[in-house]
DNA sequence: TTATAAAAAATGAACGTTCATTCATTAGAA
DNA sequence: TTCTAATGAATGAACGTTCATTTTTTATAA
């Protein structure tokens, strides 16, 4: 017991001091020596917990987004109208992208570079299923316009990344009303 | 004449190199030595004509980034009606980022990670004022939600990038039709 | 035009540094 | 004592950058 919470002890340390430092200074000025620092480690201890560097980011990619998911369903259950289960599900990530700020600073990074290896981006993709069969069941409703499921998240979802970004850069949060308008937009782009 | 030619051939030679091997492997690997190679030129020909890396980088970003603007004003001007300017400009950058793929991708990658200096990147947004200015016309005209320009963006022009995204992945071009109902759920999004 | 000198552009090898990773050794728990 | 976790110094490869030299271009004079 007390061991295998030692060793996550350590391996989340590393895990939290590369998300730190790949977020405020990019994967190539993050070095393993760095890392160790920062997580109050040496440097060979990394490698009793990940195969490499390269194992160490993906590690922190598939843990990043497994937390978001999980955050991303929290209250949600099939068989809701529509509509509720989707606005659930958009605050939920609202909430994720616009509080744990570091978490889906990362996130979007993986995303638009190619640090992550191919095939542990597709895993980390699997996680929406909930979101995709909704959209499916508001189509056959006909309260969804009939668009691909990339349309729909481009509209939807994708734009509170860039609402993070901005957020972050400006050093203000987004308050609920500007939350809720948010999400009437985000209604509207994709509603019949 | 033939001079300055000259030297834009191997300035824009070595910029197409570094914008290939970021865009396929990331700053990380994407060292000067290749550049150089895929551009056809020595190591040291590239401190000719950047100071550095860095300096390659972010002229490449500046480079990138006016051309975009360029584009996506083509054929607009001040006084169009809110709607016929927002898609004239909005087909514009849907054209840009679904054709030069290239150029687009770099871009959502120097958006979401600290590879750019930021006094350099501030630079690069002072281009889109054109759009501000006619959001605040919509929005007098009350044509436009009273919603900050930043929330008009994430919800028209940012979920663009995530198709680019979509696009590369998946290998399949967006057709006419479904450029025409991504633009109308961008429309919708935002119109009162 | 041709020959030659001066200037500019381009080069490849070399430099010092930094990096990811390894390994012999040590500290600590069982 | 035995076994495992952790270490810090060591290593070789790779990197960005520099520099002495060569190649190419330009300017000048015959």
């Amino acid at each position: 017991m007390e061991k295998k919470e030692k060793i996550t002890d350590k391996k989340t340390a590393l895990l939290d001091a590369t998300l730190n430092l790949v977020n405020n200074h990019g994967f190539h000025k993050a070095p393993m020596s760095k890392i160790a620092k920062l997580a109050g480690v040496a440097p060979a201890t990394i490698y009793l917990y990940f195969e490499n560097k390269q194992d160490l980011i993906n590690s922190l990619y598939l843990t990043v987004k497994a937390s978001f998911s999980e955050h991303a369903f929290k209250g949600y259950e099939d068989g809701l109208p529509v509509k509720k289960g989707f606005e659930i599900i958009w605050y939920n990530i609202a909430d994720y992208k616009l509080n744990k700020i570091d978490e889906a600073t990362f996130l979007s990074q993986c995303d638009n570079t190619p640090i992550i290896d191919e095939a542990v981006a597709e895993e980390g993709l699997k996680h929406l299923q909930p979101l995709l069969d909704l959209w499916e069941k508001g189509r056959k409703e006909e309260i969804v316009k009939p668009l691909s499921n990339y349309i729909l998240y481009a509209y939807t979802v994708y734009p509170l990344s860039f609402l993070l970004a901005i957020q972050e850069k400006n050093y203000y949060k987004l308050n609920d009303e500007m939350r809720q308008k948010a999400f009437q937009s985000a209604w509207d782009a994709i509603k019949i």
